[in-house]
This record gives C-alpha cells, structure tokens and sequence, in this order.
RNA sequence: CGGAGUGUAGCGCAGCCCGGUAGCGCGUCUGUUUUGGGAGCAGAAUGUCGGGGGUUCGAAUCCCUCCACUCCGACCA
C-alpha cells in the first residue's frame, strides 16, 4: 500500500473524551472515530487489523473443527420469550418493533438463534457432536459505554456453540476449545492467562475467562504465586482460616460513636483497625410465598469487601443482590445504617469466615450512634451462620493448596462456558438416541471479543510515540521511509524497487511515498500506528548500497545491505 | 439511575464572571524557500458559538428549557 493512496489519519492531539491508552491511541493513530455513545467508525487503517485478528481467529476455529455460520443481527421476540430471556435480560437488550409492530431486537448474544436454527436442523445423535461459529456484529446497549472500544455498545464478537448427546462429549469439545483460545491468543502475541469464572447470567455449570493482563482492565484475577490457579476475584475461593479462634480478652462495652458510621470513621474515633471490626449489609432474601422479600443480614470483616456473586448464590437470599433500601431498615430494625451490628439482630445473619473468626471485635449497636467493642460470638450473641460471601485480598491462600493468592488487573477477552441444557431443554431442542429416544442436547458455548481484542492488544503494546503492533496484527508490517524521493531519483527507485521486492516476498508494506513528507513527519506518524518493522532509505546510506533498519522496539537503528533486506526481514518477523 | 462537568472552525482550546456582533494553536488549501527526526515565510478558506425559548436597542456571554457527550458513583451499613 502506498500512503499517498491510503488515509493516515493520524492526529497530533488526542480529542479530549478519550481517557484510557488505546481508546487514545487508536483515535490518534486513525483507526476509529466516534459516530455516538458506544458507537464507532472502523477507518482503513484500524479495518486492517480488526481483520487480521479476524482471520487468526477464523483459521484456528476451523482447525478446530467448528463450522461458521452466520446469523442476524435482528432477532424476533418470540425466540426470546420461549428461552425466558425476553424478561429477564433487561434494559442491555435493545428491543424494537417493525412496521408490522412486531417485536424484535438487536442480539447481544446468540443462544435463541443458534438452538433454533440447529434444532430444525440435526435430528439424529448420529450428527452430534457439532459447533458452529461465527464472527458477527453484537450490540449490548450498556447503562455506560466507556474506554473507547473496550466497553462499546456495538462490537464484534466471534460467538460459538457446541451441541452433544454426553457430558463426556462437551467436556471434549470444551477442552479443545479452551486449547484453541490458548492458541489464538498466543498467534496473536498477547500475554494472557485463562483464569476459573462464574457463569454469570448467561447460565451453565462450568466456565474459563481469557484475560489479556493489563493494569487499565475491568476485572480482578486472583493468582496463586506458586501453582497455575488463577481465577476471576468474582470466583475465587476465600479459605476459611486454619487457626483457631483466638478467646476473649475483654467485655462487651457499649461506647458512643456520634456520627461516625463508616468504617473508616469508626475506626479512627476507637483507634481500631478495620481487620478488629465488622460490618453488617442488610440485604433482601428471596421472595416468600406472600411475595414479600424478607430482610438478611451479612457480616463481613471491616477492611473485606462483599462478593455479590457468592451472596446471591446462598440460599435464602435474593439474586440478584439487592441492598435493603435505608427506609426499610430503619421502620424495622429501627437503626440507621451505620450503626446496624449482629449481636441481637432479629432477622437472619450470614457470617463471613474471616469476620466470624475474629474475637473482641467492634461493630454496631444497632442503636443509632454506638458501636459495641469487646464482642465474641457464642459469648455476646449465638454461634453465627458461616459462609464465603467476600471478595479474596492479596495474600490470602490460594484455594489450590499451594502458596499464597496476587490479584492483577485483566480484560476479559474470551470466555467458554459449558451450558448444559439450559437452552435446549427450554426450546426443546432433542435429538433422537441409539434407542430411537428424544434426548435433550448438551450444550456449550464459547466467545472471544474481537474488537476488544485489537483494544487489549495496544492496552498490552505501547510506549511514548505510539502504538506497537504485534507483527501478527499490525495493519502493516513494514514501513518504507524514503528522504525525499521528489529530490532524489536514487531514492525514489531504490524505494519503489524494495517496495515490489516485499510485496512479492508476501509482506504488508506502506510505502511513504507522498511527495511533500517530511522526515520527521513520517518517522513520527510510522511510530504511532504501531509498524513494527521500519526502513528508512536516504542518498548517504544509498552510497554504500545500505538502508537503514530499525524495530519499533529496538533502541538503535542499524545499516543493513539493502540487496538482503528480504532474508533480513524474513528473519525479523514472524509469520 | 444518582452526582459532577463539558458543548465555540476538522482537532485541541481561549473568550462568558463584567452583554457591543468571534479568536489562538494544530490541521487544511495556494505560493515560495527548505529538506536525515512532527519546517520557515506570505496569503487563504472554514463557525446556524449544541437546539429552542426568554430578557435586552443589542446575547457565545444573563435567565428558562431541551438535547448530546464525558467523568465519577451506584458497598456509609
């Protein structure tokens, strides 16, 4: 490709609403352009490597032996009302009518469709197992579209679901998916780990997230610094603790805390430490044969933080989590929040393990504005009911036994579930056995974020000047400098003829051929799209048959015999 | 949904407090000189000042209203 027929859209200054790394870098190298909230323009020179990621993606799901498909972007409502989903999904579907005034809606996701169109399609066990893939627009209206690319509303998703007649057969397709992602994301030169998940509210029993480690991610990884565990903080285990716990020191003393509620506040009034209080959330329990939601209470240690996911999963508690709203508490514990504490609460108590381990503690008195120091369970108030409901903190066990757990930052890129028959069972979508018997299929399905990939990559890959690609998905794998080709013909011929010599050799070249470019321009505008590989070509190196090399990493440049530029770079890049 | 903020040329911004008919830098176009790391000079084009309404002789500026966008929060307990 030559530059003078290509558009750089590079910018100088990065527009003001751009807040992370490559949502920045991707407007200022010209690959997006904002069109509204959540909604982005691909320009020529991002298209190139979303398409490259693309195709990587393509090649290894079809060596996996999974079919591509295509389904559309409009989905009828009525496939959503026999899954369930049609209510249950909420305001992230977008939903619309036609002229018909029937309703529809734009897929975020595509479990309805690919178990209606496959149940009409496979009838016998004989067909099975059997996945299909396809790589194709998705849209979540998300309550806050933000990072550019990362968290759009519109994004492409390679989405693919596997059908069998055993667990043992979803378990293989499973496995071999979890094999392909490590392989795309190798191919395309990520540092990544998959990490244990919850299933969330897509359903199923069993699931892997693919995170590209990166400190601007969304999501907390809990790893073990001495094992492989690594799992989503929503997921990761907290142990109970293997010591005893510690006896009484000291009585319960009720003391005065005037408007301190937080835990902070607290703490600095008594001089504690978080780690010597609780806290007690009221939260609401699941809905009662009258309708009504009764009121639970959980108590975590102070400096802990509440795992939603674990809460909601007990029994007896309402998923989703809903905090109680402060009028209820107040008309039927008749404490305010922040001074609310377990000992001689009147509705149920849910006790983390860490907080049930510790002895004289503080925590509210239920009486607004004391807390109560010097507390023991069994002492103060009956033996509690324990569960894992906090998040895991940096030090803690690792639930694989080995070592202890670090938490890191991570974008979730892909993520394989095994959904078992939630789909099928409610859209019935059977197949008939060995004995002639409808059997319900197993199902698992398995995502990769294309678009977040490209984002993800630069959020992995940058430095002061701009982008580095790597070379599996730059949009060009080598630039073409030449000083001042209108000057000099020496230039300008060595240039054209290094440029067809690479094309022929296979390589993505850009050839900085506008006229008017000056150096300084084009070297500054190669370095923040990211090309990894540069030459650069001027009248003094000409003079001793050399051109001038250098790697988007590399500190130095260095003069190379321009006849061998082909076996140099053969060398250099990694096809 | 709650809170905060922003909307002025393609991009980044000033002007608004204190009303007088719109500016700077980058980019773009023309010419010219220059050319080994985002060139210099000379000239030029580009604005319903987010929309609507109001106050006023006069509104980018003051008031009302709507819209869009951005950020933060949604775990005080």
């Amino acid at each position: 490709m030559r530059s003078s027929r290509f558009l750089i859209a590079t910018l100088k200054e990065t527009p003001s609403d751009a807040e992370v790394i490559s949502h920045k870098l991707m407007l200022r190298a010209g690959m997006i352009r904002k069109s509204a909230s959540g909604l982005y323009n691909w320009l020529p020179m991002g298209l190139r490597v979303l398409r490259k990621v693309e195709r990587i993606v393509r090649e290894e799901m079809d060596k996996s032996g999974a079919m591509e498909v295509l389904m559309p972007v409009v989905q009828p409502a009525e496939l959503w009302e026999e899954s369930g989903r049609w209510q249950q999904y909420g305001p992230e579907l977008l939903r619309m009518s036609d002229r018909h005034d029937r309703p529809f809606c734009l897929g975020p996701t595509h479990e309805e469709v690919i178990t209606d169109l496959i149940r009409n399609e496979i009838k016998s066990y004989k067909q099975l197992p059997a996945n299909f893939y396809q790589i194709q627009t998705k849209f979540r209206d998300e309550i806050r579209p933000r990072f550019g690319i990362m968290r759009s509303r519109e994004f492409i998703m390679k989405d693919a679901y596997s059908f069998h007649n055993s667990t043992e057969s979803l378990q293989q397709t499973y496995d071999v998916m979890h094999a392909t992602y490590c392989s795309i994301f190798t191919r395309l030169g990520l540092e990544f780990r998959p990490v244990l998940a919850d299933t969330g509210s897509i359903g199923g029993a069993f699931s892997h997230e693919f995170h590209v480690l990166a400190d601007s991610g969304e999501d907390d990884i809990a790893f073990s610094n001495a094992s492989d565990y690594a799992a989503n903080i929503e997921k990761a285990e907290a142990l109970p603790p293997s010591t005893p716990r510690p006896a009484p020191q000291h009585l319960m003393q009720e003391v005065a805390t005037p408007g301190k509620h937080s835990i902070e506040e607290v703490c600095e009034f008594l001089k504690v430490s978080p780690q010597q209080t609780v806290k007690t959330l009221i939260v609401l329990g699941e809905v009662r044969a009258d309708k009504t939601q009764p009121l639970v209470a959980l108590v975590l240690r102070g400096d802990h933080e509440l795992n939603e996911i674990k809460a909601e999963k007990l029994t007896g508690i309402a998923a989703p989590l809903t905090l109680a709203p402060e009028a209820r508490i107040k008309e039927e514990l008749g404490v305010g929040i922040g001074s609310i504490g377990p000992v001689g609460l009147k509705i149920p108590v849910i006790v983390d393990h860490s907080a049930a381990h510790l002895a004289d503690f503080v925590c509210g008195a239920n009486k607004d504005g004391f807390h109560l120091t010097g507390v023991n369970w069994e002492r103060d108030e009956q033996a509690p009911l324990v569960a894992d409901i906090r998040n895991v903190v940096a030090g803690d066990p690792s639930p694989c036994g080995k070592g202890t757990l670090e938490i890191k930052r991570g974008i979730e890129v892909g993520h394989i579930f095994q959904l078992g028959t939630k789909y099928s069972e409610a859209m019935k979508a059977r197949v008939l056995d060995e004995n002639g018997k409808e059997q319900t299929m197993i199902m698992g399905c398995y995502g990769i974020g294309v678009t977040r990939v490209v984002a993800a990559a630069i959020e992995q890959n940058f430095d002061d000047n701009g982008i580095i690609w790597p070379d599996a998905i730059a949009p060009f794998q080598v630039a073409i400098v030449p000083i001042n080709i209108s000057k000099s013909e020496a230039v300008a011929n060595k240039a054209e003829e290094i440029y067809a010599e690479l094309t022929k050799a296979g390589f993505d070249v850009l050839l900085m051929d506008d006229e008017k470019a000056r150096l300084g321009a084009m070297l500054a505008d190669t370095d923040l799209m990211g090309i990894p590989h540069r030459i650069v070509i001027g009248d003094r190196g000409l003079e001793a048959g050399n051109i001038e090399y250098k790697g988007r990493r590399d500190a130095e440049k260095q003069e190379i015999p321009a006849a061998g530029i082909v076996e140099f770079l053969s060398v250099k890049i990694q096809r």
